[in-house]
RNA sequence: GGGCGCAUAGCUCAGCCGGUUAGAGCACCUGCCUUACAAGCAGGGGGUCAUAGGUUCGAGUCCUAUUGCGCCCACCA
């Protein structure tokens, strides 16, 4: 049996977390196990990339739904935090494709897709786990043995039956048409894959020769290279520049192709020339304009952007060399007419910034306008809400927005498009499972789609897919919806949404009650963290320099939802000071507890009808604050919480109790220190369980060192119950002494510190006493001689007899005057009245203005009225007190 | 082009439904190694709450406009 000992004298968080986790999950606490007696709290973790490395985003995201669930558990939810990685189609492919191409020096084409994939499997086999395991030094109390990957059996099962039923409901199809490609990841993406940015470009305007002797055309264009495909040159119907043309013809410039001048709304009169060339193939805007006119949609580059054929000597050439080999061919042919700097919105690959090309193929689709329909629904009926609110707004934006999505993509590594075609009659056949041979021929010869999904496609099914989905399961019908969703606001388009919709396609019900969305961490300049500008921050060497705890401490209370923070080691140092300050006030306390054979001295029982004001003060303030705490934690702002328990720790229970304490602990009443012990630790026990969900590991170690807690379940703290039984408000009227008392000490600190050379010596103090405050005073006078530093006080209801040589205060319903003799310096002590009596008069003057205002006393609430009344009263007693010593002390400066 | 957000102490940020003297941490100044803690203790200074109007008895808080900063969305003539 172990030996009960103390904290070690210093804190070394890198001492016992690592163990302490191990506790936690050794001992099952973070299973969920499903209690129908209780109400279910769930959290689907958005699983991270196996390609990933964990970064302060992670840490976020992840501290921030760890602190939930950990509330949640102790308050007696069952509490499932489900935890998984992401396979990142895209990310992973190019990932094990650079590995391929480092150790064998072949393409993944030449590698082949089955080898390809066999390798891909390995790589996430070694790699895969390591961000799992970084999560566990976070203390992430997720049920690991739910833990899931998008691409495991049961998530690709539930992605071919959500495909397929898609489609049966017609809301998955496969088209021809216009996608947004990134010739560099060689796949098609979907609009929210690819972002916008503003480039310096050109206009080049460039003359089409007329035919017939007709007249030319000018044209303005921002891509030169796929004039080789352009089909019309439209204009507008109004334009009367144009329209004695609109019928005529006109050739592609060098080329002996012919294309007709077309009357269309699209062009601007406004832009450019007003003439605009038509390349449905490479441009949406034309490629509309080309399915009202039916035109051709001919092709000028290729997937790979390379020019084809189409483009004659320039067959094979890279699209921008082509540019400008092609420009320049034009001007020395004359038909550059001029050139315009532009800035140009263009289109580029989120993940590798590559200018994204419009490409004319075959690919599969969400048809989104019914999908989207219910999900806005939810949110304006308030069955889906966000935190904080205006993100809805971004949420219902796009939805109203969104266009068809783009789900299939022309890579290996995801889940393959559940799609067979006939070899003979070329049927199309969707189905969760392989057909053995063609629904329509009979055929056997079956070839199942080429592409995988979209990785979206899969995250999109994550809340139910992990609780079992298709299958009718325990755990669905318990955890879903889950509760909370806790993410980036970067991720919304890409993910949210998506999982809404699908939700409730799929469930009927929304996939979660709350989204709760935090910004991003920055650097301390502010910056976005990035491997590009090397100023990323490693969570591990944190936690490995300061502890888990500081780093979860450090993130909660820098964060606001939505709003970005930024990271700066300032305020790690605050929050391991923090956990410091916590840590030596246990080992006081646990110092306190024991004997000199290590066994625990009796704090508990009949040691209640001892407790003291201060107790009772210290009492009502914890539970006070764990209300409140509640509270907070209930509307997510888990920042003001962490910041109230900071404040109880530190300002209440070490600044004040501990101090207050001392002396009955060092005292002989052995009753009486068996009630300062039963208070110091029901308290430090309390703050420890409000702390917890915050810094798990410190607490947990903490608590262990104290005496098993009567009627506790389990010895871990992380199975504690949350505090929520309040103090009796017969606690109050001790509580408010205790206030007064401090008023007192601080005043007389104050006069210390301002007037007196003698810092550390014993003071005497003359108090003169109103009614009110005679019991208060003397109920407290212990810890007023003790914490003001005073060696007697003497106790006056009038002020006949104070020595002239006085410094003196009000405070706490009392005049205090503390003689200093030679000590004082009458200037300061001047000086220092004076600033105060100005204070005061400024209150005054305030008060009584806004009293002498009808409009004030008959419009505001009495409650208001009445407060302001009494401070009137009480500040011009103050003042009438200060004048007084003013007075007094400028005689004595004469 | 459309939408959203932010502006409070030297710095980073709180400030709920409008109602005491606008708060915290860090930094700064003064004094302390007081047997839990110098990663600490005690005390202190510092803000015309971006600007201009308005609503109200009362505005950091609500409304309008302006300025500055940031973000998102948007089909590249």
């Amino acid at each position: 049996m172990k030996q009960n000992a103390n904290l070690a004298k210093n804190y070394e968080p890198k001492a016992f977390e690592d163990r302490i986790y191990a506790e936690w999950e050794n001992s099952g606490a973070f299973r969920a196990v499903i209690d129908r007696a209780k109400k279910p709290f769930t959290i689907v973790m958005p699983p991270p990339n196996i390609t990933g490395q964990l970064h302060m985003g992670h840490a976020l995201d992840q501290t921030l739904q760890d602190v939930l669930t950990r509330w949640r558990r102790m308050q007696g939810y069952c509490a499932l935090w489900l935890p998984g990685t992401d396979h990142a189609s895209i990310a992973t492919e190019a990932r094990v494709a650079d590995d391929i191409l480092s150790s064998e020096g072949k393409s993944k084409y030449e590698f082949g897709r089955e080898e390809f994939l066999k390798r891909a499997w390995e790589w996430k086999r070694v790699y895969g786990g390591k961000i799992t395991e970084q999560m566990r030094k976070l203390g992430n109390s997720c049920d690991w043995e739910r833990e899931r990957f998008t691409m495991d059996e049961g998530c690709n099962r539930a992605v071919r039956e959500y495909f397929v039923k898609l489609y049966e409901k017609g809301l998955i199809y496969r088209g021809n048409r216009l996608i947004n490609r990134c010739p560099h990841c060689g796949t098609a993406l979907s609009d929210a894959e690819v972002e916008h940015e503003d480039k310096n470009g050109t206009y080049w305007y460039f003359r089409y020769p007329g035919a017939d002797g007709g007249k030319d055309v000018v044209v303005a264009t921002s891509r030169p290279e796929t004039m080789f495909a352009d089909v019309a040159i439209a204009v507008h119907p109004d334009d009367e520049r144009y329209v004695s043309m609109v019928g005529s013809q006109v050739y592609i410039p060098l080329t002996d192709r012919l294309i007709p001048i077309i009357a269309d709304t699209y062009p601007d009169p406004e832009k450019g020339t007003g003439a605009v060339k038509i390349t449905p193939a490479h441009d949406l805007n034309d490629f509309e304009v080309g399915e009202r006119h039916g035109l051709d949609k001919p092709s000028c580059i290729d997937e790979n952007a390379a020019m084809t054929g189409l483009a004659e000597k320039y067959a094979g050439m890279d699209r921008f060399e082509c540019r400008k080999a092609w420009v320049k061919e034009l001007d020395s042919a004359g038909f550059l007419v001029k050139t315009e700097d532009k800035i140009i919105p263009l289109g580029t690959c989120y993940r590798c910034d590559t200018v994204i090309e419009p490409f004319l193929s075959e690919q599969w689709f969400v048809s989104m306008a019914e999908l989207a329909k219910p999900a806005v629904l939810a949110a304006k009926e308030g069955r889906l809400t966000h935190v904080p609110e205006h993100f809805e707004k971004t949420y219902l934006h796009w939805l109203s927005e969104v266009h068809d999505w783009c789900i299939s993509r022309q890579l290996w590594w995801g889940h393959r498009i559940p799609a067979w075609y006939c070899d003979v009659c070329g049927k199309l056949i969707v189905a969760p499972d392989p057909p053995d041979r063609c629904s329509a021929c009979g055929a056997g010869e079956l070839r199942q789609d080429e592409d995988v999904l979209d990785t979206w496609f899969s995250s999109a099914l994550w809340p139910f897919s992990t609780l079992g989905w298709p299958d009718k399961t325990e755990d669905l019908s318990y955890f879903y919806p889950t509760t909370v969703l806790v993410t980036g606001y970067d991720i919304i388009f890409f993910w949210v949404v998506r999982m809404v919709f699908s939700g409730l396609e799929i469930m009927g019900d929304i996939p979660f009650r709350h989204v709760y969305v935090h910004g991003l961490v920055r650097d301390g300049e502010g910056r976005k963290m990035s491997k590009s500008l090397g100023n990323g921050i490693d969570p591990l060497e944190i936690i490995d320099r300061y502890g888990a705890d500081a780093l979860r401490f450090t993130l909660i209370s820098g964060v606001s939802a939505g709003s970005d923070m930024r990271f700066q080691t300032e305020k790690l140092e605050g929050a391991r000071n923090f956990a410091n300050k916590l840590w030596n006030a246990s080992r006081f306390v646990v110092m306190n507890l024991l004997d000199e054979n290590g066994d625990f001295l009796p704090a508990r029982a009949e040691a209640s009808a001892h407790l003291a004001d201060e107790d009772a003060w210290i009492l009502l303030k914890t539970t006070d604050t764990a209300a409140e705490v509640t509270r907070n934690m209930e509307n997510f702002d888990l920042s003001v919480a962490a910041q109230k328990i900071y404040e109880l720790i530190w300002n209440e229970y070490c600044d004040w109790y501990i101090e207050f304490v001392k002396e009955r602990l060092y005292g002989g009443d052995e009753a009486d220190k068996t009630g300062v012990r039963l208070v110091l630790v029901s308290v430090l026990r309390d703050i420890l369980k409000l702390l917890h969900p915050f810094m798990p590991f410190i607490t947990e170690e903490i608590s262990g060192f104290l005496p098993p807690e009567e009627g506790a379940d389990s010895p871990l703290l992380i199975n504690a119950a949350w505090p929520e039984t309040p103090a009796p408000d017969a606690f109050r009227p001790a509580a408010a002494r205790i206030e007064r008392a401090k008023d007192i000490i601080r005043s007389i600190r104050n006069i210390r510190a301002e007037t007196s050379a003698a810092p550390s010596k014993l003071l005497n103090a003359v108090i003169v006493v109103s009614s009110e405050s005679t019991e208060t005073l003397k109920r407290e006078e212990r810890h007023i001689k003790k914490l003001a530093g005073l060696a007697a006080i003497e106790y006056v209801s009038e002020k006949n007899n104070i020595p002239e040589e006085s410094a003196s205060a009000v405070a706490g319903g009392a005049e205090i005057f503390i003689p200093l003799d030679e000590l004082i310096d009458y200037k300061a002590e001047f000086e220092r009245l004076s600033k105060e009596k100005i204070r005061i008069a400024g209150d005054i003057e305030r008060l009584g203005a806004k009293l002498a205002n009808p409009g004030f006393t008959d419009k505001a609430p009495e409650r208001v009225v009445n407060a302001e009344r009494e401070r009137l009263v009480s500040c011009k007693v103050t003042a009438a007190k200060l004048s007084e010593r003013i007075v007094s002390l400028e005689k004595k400066l004469k």
